[in-house]
DNA sequence: ATTATCTATAGATCTATAGATAATGC
DNA sequence: ATTATCTATAGATCTATAGATAATGC
């Protein structure tokens, strides 16, 4: 069947989609190409027309989610004092919600596992947004901050949200990114 | 064919061993029980007689490996200066050896998905490591230093080297590694 | 006529179980 | 006699491929 032009491009859009939701819920290895196709509405035999590999997803969902979440951040940065943006990290629904959250804290650890290109892909689109915060964030209260000082402040947030969501108990994992808050503001001074 | 009586134990510690290898090197999820069993000497049969389910296997897995850890970190607090002990896990061979590395940093996220049973091994044997860091390192610079204020401390270094494992780049991933510990300085002081 | 989608399947691997085998203590 | 180990297998799932089907543009 000959379909529109864009139907083509719309449908593998809404794979990455999918799947870059369901890779940051669930973990790359523990979802199956089969599920995300089926929550984009498809059966599975239709991914290989859309990509070469699951690897090849992988690398595409995390550019992706990575830009995705670039322009928010972009825009936090400009409008907000320290503690808005830091708490717009480190709170309650973020912790709750890793399907639309920060692609570092939920997938890192996993993505350095993962063959070079795709912590090649990881990496390079993660540096925007690093860049982003040092210049922004970093620079803004004390000098001479690096793309390497943004990635040890992010690393605080992100490894902060990833404890506080292995804390089962509710009130000690508030607790946690209560002190992620202050320790973030403490690395700002 | 009765056994020696320690033997049944003997065995069960090696694969244990092995399992809290594997599971930070390759992950939970990506790593079979088949290949745990093989790399132990046995056959996947064994594996039932000793672990009720993969899932009982994890949660003895991690508590024998951040029990493990524990122990090293205690000695460490004792003796070193702040730095010392930043350096100590902020190093390029713990990058590079994560089978043998911190248990947060491989596997905090992965963990976070699991059930509720698991995540509560892993909260409370984390922590009494972050309870003795907020007793000795913590409270050695600041006052009143909690558990939660460790757990950020602990985010920081985590996380770090988890961004660290994730960069492609050498000359990137040492500078994101000497900017942690930069950032945990400033964190004491 | 083209081509995205479907069903069906290959071949590997996953967790888990059943029942036979073999090594040692009583 | 006991029991840890083995082989074999069930049944589900994984990634990937083959070939039939069907929807739309020329």
């Amino acid at each position: 069947m000959r379909y529109a032009p864009e139907h083509n491009e719309k449908t593998r859009d809404r794979i990455l989609e999918v799947a870059s939701r369901l890779f940051r819920e669930d973990g790359i290895a523990a979802v199956g190409l089969a599920k995300i196709m089926s929550e984009a509405g498809l059966t599975i035999g239709t991914f290989y027309t859309h990509f070469k590999s699951k690897e090849a997803l992988v690398r595409e969902a995390l550019l992706r989610s990575l830009d995705a979440r670039h322009e928010g951040i972009e825009q936090l940065l400009q409008n907000n004092t320290d503690e808005v943006l830091i708490r717009g990290y480190l709170n309650p629904e973020h912790r709750d919600e890793p399907g639309t959250g920060c692609v570092v804290a939920a997938l890192a650890s996993e993505v350095a596992r993962h063959p070079r290109a795709t912590r090649q892909t990881f990496s390079t689109h993660n540096a925007r947004t690093l860049d982003a915060l040092a210049a922004s964030l970093l620079s803004r209260n004390r000098k001479k901050a690096g793309r390497a000082d943004a990635a040890a402040f992010m690393g605080l947030l992100s490894g902060t949200l990833q404890i506080a969501r292995a804390t089962p108990d509710r009130a000690e994992s508030d607790a946690v990114l209560e002190a992620g808050v202050r320790a973030a503001m403490r690395l700002l001074k």
